[in-house]
DNA sequence: ATCGTAACCATTGGCGGATTGGTTCATACA
DNA sequence: TGTATGAACCAATCCGCCAATGGTTACGAT
């Protein structure tokens, strides 16, 4: 953790823009603010260092926190990134629990339904977003951002689906699914052909969705889940072909 | 927590017997034996007021444990019962996020697919169990003993499904109807033309995986899960009719 | 070889105090 | 009068320590 030492701080006046010079500053250094840990250091020694009143400080914590940037518990701490999931432990044991032909099972039943809700309930925004998602996959040079990538935009249909029961039965997929052993898997199956093959696939189920067309959507989706299935369980030592739907 | 008198203690031999008496005098005191949070006594302990070794004893709560009487975690203790579900705190956090329609579309889709692969993989003796449990409710004179034993059927089912991920999906989905506002909403619900209705539904999906027709049973769940939207959406204050699958 | 006993190990819980975020209050200043 | 600040208070979490509890091993007796 770095300790910010403003040249200028004697110079800041007391005044109602010392929320906005924090909320600058905190951009600019989260980064290097953390410790290992992802957490800030704590309010009061945050404030005393940028010589501001703790409420200016929380001001500027409240708008990053609204923004994603960081999240905060209450005896805990402040800490960068997104809060963790609380499907976590649960993932977990599930993973001890599950194979990869009952996780593409379920993904083959969920993701098509969530795509067809998403035809009907996306916004223009989700859409747009959508877009871009598949924008990243296809001009990521490594694998550590496809996957981030990949992830997000399953996510964003998930959410466009607008059902936080769904959305949460999607979580506890992507955190068994976040398993070393399942992310080598996905890895070691995607190859130049299988990455466009992917990234086309998106495509088509983001322009089924700007559609407004729920089967084609779901048919899609289908689609997708069962093109990786084919190139990632074999490597599993599985020859297992899903049945349909 | 009430202590053993055994009388007969001195009289007991010092052999492999142990294990049994001790499994025996279990069997017809667990329900006596546990405290208020159906904590059993110390092993230690226990022994001691058996007359037996903690070595015996502990062979003897090895059976009780590998017949789900009891479960028992190193730190904290034996209890008698299930072992509680990991998915508590996600059902906790989701149960605050969702709402009545959100929940009835999620088991609109997931549970036709749990049947449907129950027709394909049930055994017999699960659907001997599914009966059982059938006739339960039917018989079923309280409101308590029906939740019970409704519950424990569409667990079954989600069991017969042999896909644990799954399984877990439907934990959750579970622990959020444990919600105490929305038990009281299936509570209201029911009357006895609903509960001659759900029995016969039941039957339905039932005899339907006995034959081993997938379609059958997802369409005998579907139509079950959209009667009870019926009778409870209504009590909740909402009106809407669900998507076709 | 099996059982009982004791000792040891690993996990969990309880408790007290410290830490940290969340909120309220009083005061100062413009 | 409205706003910002500092201080105080409150509630949640963490940490260290010790005790409790299940899990395992070793040894002696039968």
């Amino acid at each position: 953790m770095v300790t910010i030492d403003l040249a200028a701080r004697a110079a800041l006046p007391a005044d109602s823009e010392n929320s906005s010079r924090a909320l600058a500053v905190l951009r600019e250094r989260l980064a290097v603010l953390h410790d290992g840990d992802g957490r800030l250091p704590p309010e009061r020694d945050l404030a005393a260092e940028l010589g501001i009143s703790r409420r200016a400080l929380r001001r500027a914590l409240e708008v990053l926190e609204a923004e994603g940037l960081i999240w905060r518990q209450q005896g805990k701490g402040t800490f960068v990134g997104n809060r963790p999931s609380v499907a976590g432990d649960l993932a977990r044991d599930l993973a001890g629990r599950t194979n990869p032909v009952e996780v593409f099972e379920v993904r083959l039943h969920v993701e098509p339904t969530l795509a067809r809700h998403a035809a009907l309930r996306a916004t223009q925004h989700d859409i747009a977003h959508m877009r871009r998602l598949n924008e990243r996959i296809r001009a990521a040079d490594d694998d550590d951002s496809r996957e981030l990538w990949d992830e997000a935009l399953h996510r964003q249909i998930a959410q466009s689906a607008r059902n936080a029961l769904f959305l949460g039965v999607h979580e506890i997929v992507d955190e068994v699914r976040r398993d070393e052993a399942w992310r080598s898997l996905r890895v070691r199956a995607r190859n130049d052909a299988a990455r466009a093959t992917y990234v086309a696939q998106h495509d088509a189920i983001i322009d089924a969705i700007a559609a407004r067309d729920p089967a084609a959507a779901a048919a899609a989706m289908s689609t997708h889940i069962r093109t990786l299935s084919h190139n990632i369980l074999p490597l599993a030592g599985t020859e297992v072909t899903l049945a349909d739907v």
